[in-house]
DNA sequence: TTGTATGCGTTATCAG
DNA sequence: CTGATAACGCATACAA
């Protein structure tokens, strides 16, 4: 790649070629219509023979649409050690991504990446200036704080993923929470039979936390269960937390429920390590129920029955409402909601436990 | 964002609400130092009342920059599915490209994220289309074949990722197979004392399973171990693959090694399945190690010795290196080789195994 | 120190 | 059906 003389390729050029003129060639290659076969061709060839790619800054600033868009995450420490609990989590965002990166190749359109928390401090600062490059940004909840949301979603198409679907100032596309618990709820009381539950809650300040709450505890009530006092299991979204709150409910001398759903998987886990170490047997003394499915829950003993999102179809659904957006066509809705799956696995009791080498899903095709 | 009638102001509007010209709209914006303080402050306030964000493409038009590099890597299938094992190897293209946001936006760049196995079926057309909107690519491995890159890399700056280091058309950044393995070799022989050992290798034509194997070898036979013949050992990267030479060589009365050392992790798995069916003790009877480090090595019973890659680094000295390309400095080397790192567990016979319900990683904290 | 004018590569609006 | 030519928003060489 030394400085060629030439430098690349420009319409100028091809039309040279082609014995035409530049409108002639921008018009075959958008594929208009009124062309003679002949005069088509000939700007093909040339097209092909200079190896001609159109400038995208060029076509951005002409049609005034950059045919990008980004989405913007948050951040990741930047350490290369070990993975982390806080790592294993990034396989949800990370899923997104693809799907949202499929979704947008698939409509013509790249993606932008940035994370939020990246050195440059201010992540409105990297916001607004990712504002320049694209024609619509995607924002992965959590990644600016509500407020800051609304003046910028008023400047630059944008939806917001995973988001409570409270904000009215951007259109929002997540997975249904309420229905989800409403699901963990009917398979441990009816489908198991369970009465006695508990709800390990993340952070209060979270609307996800307090959605999957609420209607865990008004599934189970209706179905004639009852919830243990939802701030005896309060903890934070992490492991230790949720390990911390289990213990001091066994220490208090709580009775021990029939069931713990989770807020998230870190905190199943937490509370399983605690049960596991104070003797208490999962699934047969109590069953406990996570959310989100990341990947290592397969491989816990038992198996962490969880709730599975569609990440991908996450992101690539919020690429397309971004780009119907941009492209001046409303959304079906300001609130879009996909459903989950319930992930059976032994921590409900449904299976025996898995002790092999492999968990289940490691088919060997041999 | 209804079509606002104003539209998003530009450096005109800009210059207008500070009484300036432009030119010097541009300077500030720029940081360019022959300015009056009193200026530079009146266009920053109408900068900041408008909140006026430069139009990228107007930029890039002009300057003949976009600050955008772009990354490629091979596609995914599209299925939402439970995640297969060749789902798992994806967390270390997604730690490559989580490195290579990270660099690319510490220099000032954006990173346009793009898969070449795509509906859009061929993957050339993907990423010559993608070089009119990029000021240079990243390809991570095997996402085009060897003979078609060089053309590509003549017209546009561009750097290998993972690739085999010996392409002489574009720049390669890779990790040290050779030092790798010889850690490997080293471990195995003079640090357990084995003496017959065995490598199971990828697919044949692949330049990393070659590498790693001859490094084996040759380190190997200098420490004064035997590896036994590679044909019999011969595998093609997947578990099922690995598994079936294991048992081959198993049935057909072949010798156990002392050690077992594999091109990936994958491969690992399928040999300690076979022999976990056969009765035979890992690591007691046998040592196994991979390669790749995927998360859920760690997770096995025992957990996989494997050889740990700095994906991260490997995206961001992508960036760093291609940055350098597009803005004229040349590369250091044009073949940039990053070291691994043995992450030593207990299949090798290091550790005992861990039988806990989390694996030692899994700190919680409490 | 600041303003004027030009070019960057495309698309789109006119004529022809 | 095709060819001039004017934007598009910004950076910059050249003047002042």
């Amino acid at each position: 790649m030394e400085p060629s003389g030439a430098g690349a390729p420009t319409i100028y050029d091809v039309a040279d070629r082609a014995g035409v003129s530049i409108a002639t060639v921008s018009r075959v290659l958008n594929g208009h219509t009124n062309l003679r076969a002949a005069t088509r061709q000939r700007v093909m060839d040339a097209v092909g023979e200079l190896k001609f790619v159109p400038n995208g800054a060029a076509r951005g600033l002409s049609q005034g649409l950059k045919k990008v868009v980004g989405i913007v995450f948050d951040g990741v420490p930047a350490t290369d050690d070990l993975l982390s609990v806080e790592e294993e989590t990034l396989l949800f965002s990370d899923s997104i991504v693809r799907g949202a990166e499929a979704g947008a190749s698939q409509l013509g359109y790249s993606l932008l990446l940035n994370s939020a928390g990246g050195s440059s401090g201010d992540p409105e600062r990297t916001i607004n200036g990712l504002t320049g490059k694209v024609d619509g940004l995607i924002l992965l909840d959590r990644v600016l704080p509500e407020r800051r949301v609304a003046p910028l979603a008023k400047r630059i198409p944008m939806v917001l993923l995973a988001g409570s679907g409270r904000t009215r100032s951007a259109v929002t596309v997540r997975v249904d929470n309420a229905a989800a618990m409403a699901d963990v709820a009917a398979h441990l009381v009816s489908g198991h039979g369970f009465r006695r539950l508990a709800f390990v809650s993340g952070l209060a300040a979270s609307p996800d936390s307090t959605t999957r709450a609420q209607s865990f505890v008004a599934s189970v009530t209706e179905l004639g269960g009852t919830v243990q006092p939802l701030e005896a299991w309060a903890a934070d979204w992490t492991s230790g937390g949720a390990a911390r709150a289990t213990r001091q409910w066994l220490e208090s001398g709580g009775e021990l429920p029939e069931g713990i759903a989770c807020a998230n998987d870190q905190m199943a886990i937490g509370v399983m390590h605690v049960l596991a170490g104070a003797g208490v047997k999962v699934p047969e003394e109590v069953a406990v129920v996570g959310f989100d499915d990341i990947p290592v829950v397969r491989h816990l003993s038992p198996a962490l029955t969880s709730v599975r999102q569609p990440s991908r179809q996450l992101g690539a659904t919020a690429v397309e409402v971004l780009v119907g957006l941009v492209e001046g066509r409303p959304p079906a809705s300001r609130d879009i909601v996909l459903p989950t799956q319930l992930q059976i696995r032994g921590s409900c009791g449904c299976r025996a436990e898995h002790h092999g080498l492999l968990s289940e899903t490691w088919d060997l095709g041999v």
